[in-house]
RNA sequence: GCGCGUGUAGCUCAGUUGGAUAGAGCGUCGCCCUCCGGAGGCGAAGGUCGCAGGUUCGAAUCCUGCCACGCGCGCCA
């Protein structure tokens, strides 16, 4: 039981002997400020109502009724409006550094529990262009909560969707090939909802290159395809380099188009009750259709999505004189039912916010198939945008000219480590900024740098004293030489660390992690240039080397889960 | 018009799910220094938490109404 654990239970005990029974909620924070200790709780606050008295009168009677020793509080008193203040016997919370160094690379991580996994969805981009600067962020994400799950004890499988069927394809593929054209003489004429970049121009280049004879055959149906597969192929290509430089790798690609394979249904969303060759998009249908969530109008088939909580009923089928084809929908609702049939009890989809209205119809579509999905599936984890600074002014990304920021450029310019601590900086609500130069700058106002600089100070202590920091285990460290305001403070940031990653994988929250890993890495500062660790008699400087190897595995801990490598020297 | 999100120091942003005097980095100003890595260290100034109400012991946090900005609202994906 940690020292907290303790003063949680003895709460609950003086709680229930001053009449409040014996099912009260305890919270137990840290203060906002070190100089109140280093544990307080706002007990006697919550119970003022229940027990109609005041609350620092009830503070005083729960005090009586506390036996604190074990949990080494060396003090506890009331404060403010009726918040009890623990201190904390120094000896006592230096102890916790011993668990650091014990657990080591394992501090902060939860042994897998159970044997069901979770599904992180992410990046999902179409194959028509480059990764750009969102994309980059949601592989940032995406990874970093993947890790932050896998710490918590969750088996994740990454996994990415391709629309590889869609319109959007068709237009890349008329795209090259009005390239294609070009190249046979003919005037560029990029079609309408085409792609403009150079890159396509390249595509069409190699692809030239590679069938010499192409000029003869460009109104061949065969040969459009052809160029569709190449197009497609290509820039899936450059989109898994981007990934991984990026140090992002995938368990599953998942195709939209085998939601329309004959058979696809029984392999892939057997919840849905399919007969022999059906594809998941029409049995998706036929099951919402069967379950009466769909009614036809001016010859389209619509879903009552608005049962659902949807602003507006979709169409799930076009009219004829519309195609007759699928919307986007169908297929988005069959791709969900494979996830959950795939044995994924808890399914997390990062995206953009410009996505943010298929969350509803989604999860009507899988509420109406009546099979048993719970409502809040999946988990949806939207990001606003992220504009570049560089040379203090914004790159301006035009997507239609076909010029705009690539992950790759940011690794280009950056280097993964701060491409990726910038992403998780700040949290997914929030429009994000990139500021290029001071990612770049090697100085302690650069936050990756800061906290990859803590960690190459403590690992320099042990190189300069020609120690080996894994041989340090705290063994016969006598935890009462660190005493002073920093180590403490410093030791009650290192305790934290798997609350803040529990919290953080909770909450879907990587920027609470990044938050920590900086305010950690300023007090490894603050401490290091304050308190000299080799030099020092043998007592305190066993005690100083103790401290110094928990921080250095509290922040290699902590850059790992974020994806991000923790260098020994900078 | 409707929906989702955002609005906190000059700038970029946190704020432990309702707690104490609202924090960090940068920038500004002042002082110090060259010691396990000086590309530093210490300190100060700087905020009507968008605005107005409400809920209660207590609100940046919850509720309501406005204002501003971003995104979305197609038989596009």
């Amino acid at each position: 039981m940690t020292g907290a654990d303790a003063i949680r239970a003895e709460l609950r005990r003086a709680a229930a002997a001053i009449g409040a029974g014996d099912d009260v909620d305890v919270v137990l924070q840290r203060p906002s400020d070190p100089a109140f200790g280093d544990w307080t709780t706002n007990l006697a606050m919550t119970l003022a109502r229940a027990l109609r008295r005041k609350p620092r009168e009830i503070a005083d009677d729960l005090i009586a009724h506390l036996q604190l020793a074990d949990a080494g509080v060396r003090a506890a008193e009331v404060a403010g409006a009726g918040f009890i203040n623990f201190r904390l016997d120094p000896a006592f919370a230096a102890r916790g550094v011993a668990d650091v160094l014990r657990q080591d690379a394992a501090f902060g991580r939860v042994p897998p529990a159970g044997d069901g996994v979770a599904v992180v969805e992410f990046v999902s981009a179409n194959p028509t262009g480059p990764l750009h600067v969102g994309h980059g962020r949601q592989a940032a994400l995406g990874d970093a909560i993947s890790r932050l799950l896998e710490w918590s004890g969750v088996r994740v499988s990454r996994e990415f969707y391709y629309n590889d069927g869609g319109a959007q394809i068709a237009n890349l593929a008329r795209s090259v090939l009005a390239h294609l054209r070009h190249l046979g003489g003919a005037a560029l004429e990029i079609p309408e909802g085409g792609y403009h970049g150079d890159y396509i121009r390249e595509i069409a280049e190699r692809f030239a290159e590679e069938h010499p004879d192409h000029a003869a055959r460009h109104d061949d149906a065969a040969f459009q395809e052809e160029v569709r597969r190449h197009a497609v192929a290509a820039l899936r290509q450059e989109q898994n380099l981007d990934l991984q430089a990026f140090g992002v790798a995938f368990d599953t690609y998942y195709l939209e188009s085998s939601l329309y394979a004959p058979g696809s249904a029984a392999s892939a969303a057997r919840s849905l009750g399919a007969s022999d060759g059906e594809s998941a998009v029409d049995a998706t249908v036929r099951a919402l259709v069967r379950a009466g969530a769909t009614y036809e109008q001016d010859g389209a088939l619509f879903l009552r999505t608005t049962a659902y909580g949807d602003d507006k009923d979709r169409v799930m089928k076009r009219s004829a004189e519309k195609g007759g084809d699928y919307t986007y929908f169908v297929p988005d609702v069959a791709y969900h039912v494979t996830k959950w049939d795939r044995g994924f009890r808890r399914a997390i989809n990062v995206q953009g916010s410009d996505h943010h209205g298929t969350v509803a119809r989604v999860r009507a579509g899988l509420q109406a198939l009546g099979v048993g999905i719970p409502q809040g599936y999946p988990d949806y984890v939207l990001h606003q945008m992220v504009t570049v600074m560089r040379g203090g002014e914004e790159v301006k990304i035009s997507k239609r000219a076909g010029s705009y920021v690539t992950v790759r450029d940011l690794l280009d310019w950056v280097g993964r480590d701060a491409v990726r601590y910038f992403y998780l900086q700040r949290k997914g609500d929030s429009h994000l900024v990139f500021d290029v130069d001071l990612a770049r700058s090697q100085s302690e106002e650069n936050p990756i740098y800061r906290i990859q600089m803590a960690h190459a100070r403590m690992s320099g202590i042990f190189r300069q004293g020609g120690l080996d920091p894994a041989t340090f285990d705290g063994s016969g460290v006598d935890w009462a030489q660190l005493a002073a305001p920093a180590e403490l403070e410093l030791i009650n940031a290192l305790v934290d660390f798997p609350r803040v990653v529990a919290q953080a994988a909770e909450h879907l929250e990587p920027h609470r992690l990044a938050q920590y890993l900086l305010d950690t890495a300023g007090l490894v500062h603050g401490w290091y240039h304050k308190h000299h660790v080799l030099g020092q008699e043998a007592p305190l400087q066993e005690a100083r080397l103790a401290l110094a190897r928990a921080a250095q595995i509290v922040l290699r801990n902590g850059l790992e889960v974020l994806g991000i490598s923790a260098p020994d020297r900078m």
